[in-house]
DNA sequence: CTTTTTGATAGATAAAAGCTATCAAGTCCA
DNA sequence: TGGACTTGATAGCTTTTATCTATCAAAAAG
């Protein structure tokens, strides 16, 4: 197999049809140049080239193989050029998970200021459950995930990006919807529903309920926020939703209402996912430090952690 | 710049996601491919691999310049197979000059054979006045000629492949035109017209109009065998015309005849003529050979030269 | 006829690519 | 849970390749 450097002496002799000014072209010796051409005759096992001391001539193949030959520079160079570009942070293509229950309240909200200050930025999403997530950001086809922290596998490191507190939702009907905001005491007796489990909101749901003396629902889980809701709306009971999602969905509901809970919330925490492994750690800190700074100035309605 | 093995290496590694398995499939050790593929990654500039014990990704840009990788090794592949192709001899174009007064008169009887002994040969053909298509050969421009010997050129060398002899051609209501032949005394007092100096036959028919004492007109000069061949036919004298020009041309005319002369008749040698520095000498010698067998069979109007 | 220039060759040197041996870390299995 | 096995990385050495300088014979130029 020829080498790059053979070709590039082939391309400089079938321009220059004169062995020392091919030389000088490529930065080396007329004799190193002699004796790769000759080696790269040997490796093809044709003439290329007709030499005498009046001129250079190329044979009928030398000039279609030094024509090729400049098409494979070139791409070669097209190769550099791109690993060039490519040096410079968040140019490459980021693909994104992200769990239902949290994409399309969250990303619209940082996006537009992101994509302001990354024009370059190309982010790739996909919606999925938890554990479908961490296994594709695992198997190497996504880079990062927006998740519900923590998360158990060894070989994914996190950075917190905000706490996101559960809002008690009720119908507008309903007792407590005549309060501003709701003492965990007021729940106890009440019916409360949750997502199935393999939920981060789940757990911590089953956990408050569990420490104040609500009845965690058994006979309705929901398979999604929305249908959280309309079961509220229903007067099945009340429910814990992420604050994100009372912001996009609910806040205009006039069947249900949303209020926060006194003293520390329940809530869960939100944070980046990526590979221990990954070469592009640096790239998303920094864009984790960017989508912080956004978060503090257009959604009040979480807590930014560090 | 990386290399072609490098670009090898990672190719491999993308299609296996495993150090050791690619090593493999490339013929070297594990650490020469990992080292290989660290290398060219510090010439890039930026990592195309992440690496852990679990498995093997490769970065966005690293998919993409593997992907471009491949696409240049493939056309590497093409040259080797491009050069093996070229080995065989007259399988590369042959780009042919001859002189005006021979091209469209000699090639189309004997390129039916050829091409039928040999179906792969392409011949470019391109027809000019001698001394241009010398200058032709001696820059590259052209492999080969056909062409009146001898050539004075130092570094172009020929070989002979046939003697054409030049038959007098007078007005078919000449006394001359009633003979079978004519002896050179027939021709004395004659006007006789030639091609302009430059041609070889007007030397030829120079030398003999001084050794017989017939005159060589200097009031026209035909630019063409056939301005020739139409003022003989105005009666403004006679011509000496080659052998395969009169079997194409003259033959079936009415108002000229072309009659041999007698004893040794003046004639022009046609050879084959390529440069002494051509890598494909063997190869033209074969074809000289194969056309003199040609004309053996098929052209008797002319003699076979070795 | 002398000088200059050409492409080729020989021998030496430097650089690159490859090897083996071995490592630390992670995975697998009993 | 611990030992065995596999992984990709590193160190040091060897082999191969690419480059150099010096010089050549031959051709061209003046």
């Amino acid at each position: 197999m020829p080498t790059l450097q053979q070709l590039r002496y082939l391309v400089a002799l079938s321009e220059t049809l004169h062995f020392r000014r091919a030389a000088e072209e490529c930065h080396v010796t007329q004799p190193t140049l002699s004796a790769q051409l000759k080696e790269l005759e040997a490796r093809l096992g044709v003439p290329l080239v007709e030499r005498s001391r009046a001129k250079v001539v190329l044979t009928p193949l030398g000039r279609d193989i030094a024509a090729r030959a400049k098409g494979v520079l070139r791409d070669m160079t097209e190769i550099v050029e791109l690993a060039r570009q490519g040096q410079a942070p968040l140019t490459a293509t980021i693909r994104v998970g992200v769990v239902q229950s949290l994409g399309s309240y969250f990303l619209p909200l940082i996006v537009p200021q992101l994509r302001q200050r990354h024009p370059g930025l190309k982010l790739y999403v996909r919606e999925g459950l938890p554990r479908a997530l961490t296994g594709q950001l695992d198997d190497g086809a996504l880079d990062l995930l927006f998740f519900p922290l923590p998360v158990p596998e060894r070989n994914l490191v996190a950075t917190r990006l905000f706490r996101e507190p559960l809002l008690v939702v009720a119908p507008h009907d309903h007792p407590l919807a005549a309060q501003p905001d709701i003492a965990p005491a007021d729940l106890r007796g009440e019916t409360i529903m949750a997502l199935e489990p393999g939920h981060q909101l789940y757990n911590q749901v089953r956990q408050l309920t569990e420490a104040i003396g609500a009845d965690l629902s058994h006979d309705y889980e929901g398979t999604s926020l929305d249908t959280l809701r309309q079961m509220v709306a229903m007067g099945m009971g009340l429910s814990l939703l992420p604050a994100l999602y009372v912001r996009s969905e609910v806040a205009r509901e006039t069947l249900v209402v949303a209020r926060p809970m006194q003293g520390t919330p329940p809530a869960r925490i939100i944070g980046m996912v990526w590979r221990k492994s990954s070469v592009r750690a640096a790239e998303f800190s920094a864009l984790a430090d960017t989508i912080r700074d956004i978060i503090a100035t257009e959604v009040p309605e979480v807590a930014i952690m560090r």
